[in-house]
DNA sequence: CTGTTAGCGCCTTCAG
DNA sequence: CTGAAGGCGCTAACAG
């Protein structure tokens, strides 16, 4: 059993209200009962009961998360650490996190009505956003705190991170043509997301640039996940004319296609140039190395935990919107073309 | 502002407590004010006010999970997969999971004791169990209910769930020796952990059986990351003497040996066979596709919380403490040693 | 400087 | 069948 206030003010001979005002720390009470009082409490290990004091204060010093899980084997290693950091950064203000897992689709508002309507959290962090986004509005409307890790097209002042992911993806392109591609393969993410948007965008404007025509049958939509990127990866490499490189919408996917590489005999680096973007640890210890973009994951987590604390407690924010460059890591993943290959 | 009882109150003109039993279900109200108080409720999105619920039953709903994390830059993707089962489990019997971020060592039990202590959650799920884990001795103490994924080898009765991981590695290591090897590598787990002692046992077991002598230059103690196996790959395969198989202690780390492997223009299934042992999703789609035990990893996060669920409810529990048999899955990334190599 | 008191929202006796 | 009342453990306003 644990010890509660009253079993110190047992020990102790204060009442129970003196005992919380020494552990909390207020000066109208001498320091030499504070001294005896933290004592006591260290020593029969006091910890608040949490239920209480949720209750007192009307706050839970709880934030949710919900994984956006697509099936069961979800194991995109991106959000491990992000939780990392966003746990690390709840860790230090004594808050928790409450990780819900939330099926794609229809009872995913359900799961997050639960949680907020419950009063379970007192905020909320939000991935893979949407682009008019059910689960903002319905934050929106229940008046809880939250913060998206991407943006969201509808509604303009929510609080936010993102990467400029379109830059990061127009620079990944660029760099394919400037050492040579002109067949520059995609794999995007699914179509409702705010961010393949962008990345869509990023693609096709950097072939734009370059005066490179669009051709669809260099596109696929995939599901950000290793196995679809080399389905998907076998698809475009085994066309007749196919393309010499291929930038994908995260690294998952990208280390997907090199199992089609792979497969198909071809060598990743010479034979087909491959790009990712997350720069999760998988992308850094790939062989050959992944060409990617870097996102500062774990920090970004901190960064979301920061932004969502001084939200709840009505601090002053200096950001509300981040939109962070992208950084782009070149790697032994891509190479020029292969002179053999006819380019057009 | 989210509804309470006493809003429902107000809108329906019965008491708190009749809403209250309406709600619960109690037979102690009319069928037709039951139908109308869960029809507000329903309309004006009633969820109970989960700090209140949890004073009044002394219990939270919740169970905890802390993710072991080694520095910042952890993304076992075994925890994320692991993890949404026990989130699916818990939202099935409408629990929450409360995630933990813990740095490993001195303020680990610190953060059990926050959380226990603090009443935040009524039970405790724990991963990479230690030979005497200072965790189980707390939560014994503490009188929490929790369930191991993994032994523990001083207290026998503690509820848990495991693989028969020596047997695992056995299985895989005589599978080398059967093709052919006859120098065979091991890169370990650290030190402390339980599974290690089991995994080194398995390892040593299959060469004593086929007298195999156990040469220290093949065996490594790595720390399950994907960068550890690749540093600790190319020690050994940099060796004059190299093995022409290693078997990692899990999948990450095997990958890590990939890279090593590749880096040394090895090719992966014929100049060196390479085992895992997880069976996480990455392990199937690599290149080529690797050799592992297979843990069903999503089912037995579901069955760990079912378990926990039960103890925590006084429920009856079939089997407290659960042995799996090791599913070996033979892949691509082993096959007989070169014939060029010399054996021995 | 310290103790008494009230109340957060819910569930569950107990009265009626 | 329904309402009133008490109390879970904590904190903060108010007395003394």
């Amino acid at each position: 059993m644990p010890i509660r206030l009253k079993d110190l003010a047992m020990k102790t001979g204060y009442s129970i209200s003196t005992i919380s005002r020494a552990l909390l720390g207020y000066k109208d009470v001498s320091s030499e009962t504070r001294q005896k009082i933290k004592e006591a409490a260290k020593k029969h290990d006091y910890y608040p009961y949490q239920s209480a004091r949720q209750l007192r204060a009307g706050k839970t010093y709880v934030v949710g998360f919900l994984i956006p899980t697509y099936g069961m084997r979800f194991s995109d290693p991106f959000f491990i650490e992000l939780l990392t950091g966003i746990g690390d950064g709840a860790a230090a203000e004594n808050y928790d996190v409450l990780v819900g897992t939330s099926p794609e689709g229809g009872s995913e508002i359900e799961a997050y009505k639960r949680i907020v309507a419950g009063g379970r959290v007192d905020g909320v962090i939000i991935t893979r956003t949407k682009k008019s986004d059910k689960r903002v509005e319905y934050l929106l409307k229940a008046h809880i705190p939250f913060v998206l890790l991407g943006r969201t097209s509808d509604k303009p002042d929510v609080a936010f991170i993102d990467i400029d992911s379109k830059s990061g993806i127009r620079l990944l392109t660029e760099h394919l043509i400037k050492i040579g591609h002109r067949k520059i393969g995609f794999i995007t993410s699914p179509d409702g997301l705010v961010f393949t948007q962008y990345r869509n965008e990023g693609y096709r404007e950097a072939l734009k640039n370059s005066g490179i025509n669009y051709n669809p049958a260099f596109i696929k939509a995939g599901d950000l996940t290793q196995e679809t990127g080399k389905i998907l990866g076998l698809e475009l490499l085994k066309q007749q004319n196919r393309p010499t490189a291929i930038v994908a919408a995260n690294d998952l996917t990208a280390l997907g296609i090199y199992s089609a590489a792979n497969q198909l005999g071809l060598k990743i680096g010479s034979d087909i140039s491959i790009c990712g973007y997350d720069g999760i640890a998988l992308a850094e210890n790939a062989h050959p190395s992944l060409t990617t973009i870097q996102v500062p994951i774990y920090e970004i987590g901190r960064q979301l935990f920061d932004m969502l604390y001084k939200i709840m407690n009505n601090r002053p924010l200096k950001q509300r919107q981040i939109l962070l460059p992208p950084q782009p890591v070149i790697r032994n993943s891509v190479g020029p073309p292969q002179k053999k290959e006819k380019q057009g």
